[in-house]
DNA sequence: ATGACATATGAGATATGA
């Protein structure tokens, strides 16, 4: 099974680049993040054409999440249990079968929390700490698990081409990293990293201004979470990289996983 | 360098991003 995640940054302004990526890399679940539309306005018949059901939790201008899958989509959560206040649409859920193997697949966009100090940085904090508990209550299914998406963390200094620029910043804190490592100290594998344990220059984001692309000025912030169920059988994880290079980019590149 | 770029909203300037 192949899932990716990919922060597309609107799914409409990027919508050719979102299709002709699905029609080279044939994706079985794709997580998307900020598709920046309400679900009425999410372009699902495009992707139907395509073969992909569409599970939407859609808001206007800011964030929104969705998952298209070959699969039908099953059991569809929208939303991150822990705080019935939090109206932004950060998290969708779903479980997909392919033939005896059903994976619980998890499409989330982590807040920025810039800046840090402040509210923002408390909202990322608390954000992460929900997700923690919702990883936990779902780990006791002992079933596959993949939780794709923007988690907005670097979390190593070899995950940015120059770390020593992040230092400030919600994405590398020391207490934004510590919380991730928290989620990985549950029994979760970070797929990109574990199967490639040394690799430096890998990266998902680069910003769009002062020429960060061209510099290969980047930083990887784009992962998968994987339960141990889900981990045993994880074979590849790949970041297309060359998407970026496109015209009409978004500035996330898709990252994806292939499980046997 | 509280900017650069890019997006959405809405019709100019502002909020957000990472």
């Amino acid at each position: 099974m192949r899932i990716a995640t990919w922060n597309v940054n609107s799914v409409k302004a990027h919508l050719e680049a979102v299709l002709a990526w699905l029609k080279e890399a044939k994706p079985d679940v794709v997580c998307l993040q900020e598709i920046k539309c309400e679900d009425q306005a999410f372009p699902a018949f495009e992707f139907e054409a395509l073969g992909y059901a569409c599970a939407i939790h859609g808001q206007k201008t800011y964030n929104g999440v969705a998952i298209l899958s070959r699969f039908a989509l099953e059991d569809v959560v929208k939303g991150l249990p822990g705080d019935p206040a939090d109206d932004q649409a950060r998290f969708i859920a779903a479980t997909v079968v392919d033939g005896s193997l059903p994976v619980r697949v998890a499409s989330l966009y982590l807040p920025n929390g810039n800046p840090a100090p402040g509210p923002k940085y408390d909202y990322k904090l608390a954000w992460m700490q929900r997700l923690k508990a919702f990883a936990v209550e779902t780990m006791k299914l002992e079933e596959p698990l993949v939780l794709c998406g923007d988690y907005n963390v670097i979390p190593e200094a070899r995950d940015a081409r120059f770390p020593e620029n992040w230092c400030n910043d919600a994405l590398f804190l020391p207490q934004t990293r510590a919380a991730f490592r928290e989620l990985e100290s549950l029994g979760l594998t970070e797929a990109y990293r574990a199967l490639h344990p040394l690799k430096t220059g890998a990266y998902s984001f680069w910003d769009y201004q002062a020429g960060a692309w061209q510099k290969d000025n980047g930083i990887r912030i784009d992962h998968h979470l994987l339960s141990p169920q889900a981990a045993d059988r994880l074979a590849a994880a790949e970041i297309h990289k060359h998407v970026r290079g496109w015209e009409k980019p978004s500035d996330h590149v898709p990252v994806m996983i292939i499980l046997k």
